[in-house]
RNA sequence: GGCGGGGUAGCCAAGUGGUAAGGUCGGGGUCUGCAAAACCUCUAUUCGCGGGUUCGAUUCCCGCCUCCGCCUCCA
């Protein structure tokens, strides 16, 4: 069955081709952070599908080159860097340096590039675009310096978000100084400087300012992959008008369609409600990590989910992750055990022929379907494991798994006891030997208590990193 | 007001014009010194509400209720 999923453009499910003439070579746009501060579980909800959609994409074949932009100037950047009394580069480099720690701890793919808005290279791009707008009349100056976009002669200016901006109602978040516009709609692709930015400006030839935000975007995507991408993806709350200014700001340069497939996400709530710092249930990912949840744990947490159905983020729901990811653990652990140590020869193996885990990813990235069908297999295959398997069935299931781990990033990472664990494990077969159940179920509820958890098999005495632990 | 996305078991959630995947939680069982894990088993006469089409609708159509989002720099 083709790859197809629902363009926001079109508002319908397509079938996936890409620009390039051999149907290999994706090239694709995700909006990034603002690196004012760090980002937060619902960013990462964003970010986590589109490795989703990478991950898959690859799985099926294609070659992705993927860029992430981050917006390091912008009100709040300023604003910070103000606050602070440093530089706007000194205030951004621990954000970014945060935000690739999270996306590693996420195990999201790092992407081909991450552009920053403030690059010269990037800066000068973004001028000459507004040059080429300028002498197409689809930007003009205004009184107060800054430079915007005039929708009225961008016909399809609102195609991307259905609006009809006849009838758009303000809602109040237009700046009331903003009068200088001859569309309220117009939007900035350069904003004159004012004594807010401090010693943030660049040159252009409209006298000292700082690029828009929406710009940003365009001159990166289009300096490095080119006029015409394939996939461009970001949360619902982009579609307008950043998304939507993007359309105008590229064709109305390259006069060829900018994007052929837009892919959009929904909302994150937590315990059904908007994230927000006034609610008290405003998250970042370390603040799930400090209550003692695992990066593989939020990802589970936030891919379960489609991508275009809202995701309820609750705590019940991240012990709901670690349960179903303790259940793979464990059913790894067995195969491995029953493939046993030494390197049985891959070809050994039949391969299992079963491919509906893609399959369903290949429908709109259905990821509950598919891992619906991955814990039907593992019970299949814990039954075998039950009844006793050869080494080369379990290491068939584990290359099945194998190829599937690579869209979902979910395997743990091994780690050995320490010398303190291996000793009280040690003393626990000593005591069982001697029958002392007292002391073993001491030294059990010690090693729990130091995060491994302690089974008793046919085969002995079992310690495993407890999930989460 | 315009434009979207949801409403399926305690919770999360897939799905189809033909009689409801999967996860998690809870009950029972096998196993175990006790546990744990794994496996087996039970838990929605029912898919927000009301009509309609149909032999048959959770699925299609109409109306309504409700939650969430966007409507000019929020993923």
């Amino acid at each position: 069955m083709a790859l197809r999923f629902f363009n926001t453009y079109s508002r319908s499910i397509e079938e996936f081709h890409p620009l390039d003439p051999d149907g290999r070579a994706v090239k694709m746009y995700t909006c990034g952070p603002t690196v004012y501060s760090e980002a937060h579980i619902g960013n990462f909800r964003a970010y986590i599908f589109e490795d989703l959609l990478q991950r898959h994409l690859e799985l099926r074949g294609f070659t992705v080159q993927r860029v992430m932009n981050l917006t390091d100037v912008d009100d709040k950047t300023i604003r910070g860097s103000r606050a602070a009394n440093i530089p706007l580069a000194e205030f951004t480099a621990p954000f970014k340096e945060a935000f690739y720690q999270d996306l590693d701890t996420l195990q999201i793919k790092h992407a081909d590039s991450f552009p920053a808005a403030t690059e010269e290279r990037f800066v000068q791009a973004m001028i000459a675009m507004i040059e080429k707008l300028i002498g197409r009349e689809l930007a003009y100056q205004a009184d107060d310096k800054s430079v915007y976009f005039r929708i009225n002669r961008f016909p399809k200016y609102g195609h991307l978000a259905h609006f009809d901006l006849a009838e758009l109602r303000s809602t109040g978040r237009v700046k009331s100084d903003e009068y200088d516009k001859e569309h309220v709609g117009d939007f900035a692709l350069w904003k004159a400087w004012d004594e807010e930015d401090g010693a943030v400006w660049w040159e252009s030839p409209w006298g000292r300012g700082r690029p828009g935000w929406h710009i940003e975007c365009s001159a990166m995507a289009t300096t490095l992959l080119g006029e015409q991408l394939d996939i461009h993806c970001g949360g619902v709350d982009n579609i307008f008008p950043h998304h939507e200014a993007e359309i105008a700001q590229s064709e109305g340069c390259s006069g060829k369609p900018f994007v052929r497939y837009w892919l959009h996400c929904a909302h994150l709530l937590v315990e059904g409600q908007k994230m927000s710092k006034s609610l008290g249930n405003f998250y970042t990912l370390r603040d799930v990590l400090a209550k003692g949840y695992r990066g593989r744990e939020v990802r589970y947490a936030l891919l379960r989910v489609h991508y275009r159905a809202p995701l309820n983020f609750t705590w019940e729901g991240m012990e709901e992750a670690r349960q179903a990811l303790a259940r793979i653990d464990e059913w790894l652990r067995r195969l491995r055990e029953a493939a046993g140590a030494e390197n049985l020869p891959a070809n050994r193996a039949v391969a299992i022929e079963d491919d509906k885990f893609a399959a369903a990813l290949d429908d709109d990235l259905n990821i509950s379907a598919a891992l619906g069908h991955l814990f039907e297999q593992i019970r299949e295959s814990n039954r075998e494991l039950d009844g006793g398997i050869d080494a080369a069935r379990a290491l068939a299931w584990l290359q099945w798994w194998e190829r599937i781990n690579r869209v979902l990033a979910l395997e743990a990472g091994a780690e050995k006891p320490s010398a303190e664990i291996a000793r009280l494990a040690e003393e626990r077969v000593h005591a069982r030997l001697a029958k002392d159940w007292q002391k073993s179920d001491e030294l059990r509820d010690a090693l729990q208590a130091r995060g491994w958890d302690v089974r008793d098999t046919k085969d002995g005495q079992l310690v495993t990193r407890r999930a989460g632990a």
